[in-house]
DNA sequence: AGCCTAATTGATATCAAGTATCAATAATGA
DNA sequence: TCATTATTGATACTTGATATCAATTAGGCT
């Protein structure tokens, strides 16, 4: 486990705010720290809540610097306000449970198979894409089943 | 061209509103007019700066009412405001110029046939998805070339 | 036509998310 | 250590959107 090559991508958001330029401090930390320790997609607010030692101010700033940076990834919410989760794949989709709101990754090939075959139809040139799908996920379905 | 058996799906905004059980007013035809003689996406703020005479609450309800009547589509903006257009298709993707934010419409079965394949590896129960395709429209490409 | 009732409106207040300001503070390099 | 520059965070503000509620309007009924 501990021995040979491990390839595990480290998301090290200290280091991505490095590698933008940006100084270690220790408002910075606390942040990155904590997006690290939090498994699941949060809020701005969120994180500001969990944090009240760090300035909102900081608490934005920051995450805009990580989105910058590609260490995390924004992405709105229909109703509400937009979810920032790790970017832990390269280039990757988002499954979003519509019950409570879990936000997971998953990258599939015929993804960007599509949109090769789709410029063809499409009146410019593709510089992007974003999917979401969306879920009920496993824990809610098992939650939610006999009654109703 | 007016003969024969036209299938041309008429969308009807006040129509749609009426089939909610809701009041035909002169406010909510208004805000339907202006949605149906504008072509492109709009926000709700563009719509209240269209129509002064209409307050504010009315534009945004009404809004919401024809996005729950299935006639809009919401489509949440990564930085600012959802911005709204009309579904002529049954079910759809968007293209947005990333210059000029322009919005388009698509559909494609592979992206039908995707979700299909895609069922197996994740986890849950797929109940919806939503893609946006990022494009440089032809109109923004030509006034880009030549310079910079 | 006129009346009744419930739906609708819209001015206003309020809320929530996010940004700008800027003096005080902290990090880095010489 | 000092000087310089980046950073912080309290505060005010902006923007998008919703809640309130008295005044108004639409639609059914007679």
């Amino acid at each position: 486990m501990a021995s040979g090559i491990a390839i595990t991508v480290e998301v090290d958001l200290i280091t991505a705010l490095e590698d933008q330029g940006l100084r270690r401090t220790s408002a910075r930390s606390a942040v990155a720290t904590r997006i690290e320790s939090v498994s699941e997609a949060f809020t701005a607010e969120q994180l500001c809540r969990d944090l009240p030692e760090v300035g909102r101010a900081t608490v934005y700033r920051t995450i805009r610097h990580l989105v910058d940076a590609g260490a995390l990834c924004k992405l709105p919410i229909l109703d509400g306000a937009p979810m920032y989760s790790i970017a832990r794949v390269e280039h990757h989709h988002h499954t979003i449970c519509s019950k409570c709101g879990a936000v997971g990754e998953f990258r599939h090939s015929t993804v960007e198979r599509l949109m090769r075959s789709l410029e063809k139809e499409i009146d410019g040139e593709i510089v992007g894409h974003r999917m979401e799908i969306f879920i009920t996920c496993n824990q809610c379905l098992s939650s939610t089943n006999g009654g109703e």
